[in-house]
DNA sequence: TATATATGCAACTTTTTGGTTGCGCAAAAA
DNA sequence: TTTTTGCGCAACCAAAAAGTTGCATATATA
């Protein structure tokens, strides 16, 4: 089973989700109610995203707490930073284009 | 059919792809040759980047060029940038109690 | 203690996805 | 002009994923 980031966040419910529980920890009920779809169905997403590590859980009686593991979310971070660097560049040799330009036509 | 750039990126095959033509336009040929896929598989996977518009084509021949659309990358940038402020917000918690603690220890 | 509540898990169904095969078309080469 | 090459597209298949239903279990509550 392909269980990473990228597959994690793929997933709109999935994403709405990590929103929810970004700032304060919840409960499968208190997340569900948040959707349409059914608490089992929340609750297979919760799975995915703690198999993943981008959720974790703290048991409090009966009641599961989950909450975003934002550590995580740096690896997509990470991933991305290879094409920050090259729009970066081609940002920069549009800089210099128009800089001749201005220059040529002064 | 779903079609966004997360979905796009949820693929390691095709995040390959992406890093492929990051630098340089290739063709279809071209890029199968870095994979064990067939030809048909990765041209699958061309026309689900084309249709998220996280590539772009450009025909010369019959052969035809497929590039990076470095913009569309930024979206993905947009979006984790809440979860950025998050983190950031999080250390600079952190850097406060350990700030307290040293002066505490003083 | 009996009952209600919060939750996970396994089985099953439906949908989606990734891959293959075969075909057609247009451009290039022979 | 015939053949080869590069490619897309549609049809099919198998595997994976998403969702539903029906439990089981543990913790609260009456």
């Amino acid at each position: 089973m392909r269980r990473d980031v990228f597959q994690a966040i793929a997933d709109p419910t999935r994403r709405a989700i990590i929103a929810l529980i970004a700032l304060q920890s919840m409960t499968p009920n208190a997340i569900a109610e948040n959707f349409d779809a059914s608490r089992q169905s929340i609750s297979k997403h919760l799975r995915i995203l703690t198999e993943c590590e981008l959720v974790g859980q703290e048991q409090q009686g009966r009641e599961i707490f989950y909450s975003l593991k934002i550590e995580k979310m740096k690896e997509i971070d990470a991933w991305l930073e290879q094409y920050r660097k090259i729009w970066e560049t081609r940002f920069d040799q549009l800089e210099n284009v128009l800089s001749t330009i201005k220059k040529q036509t002064k």
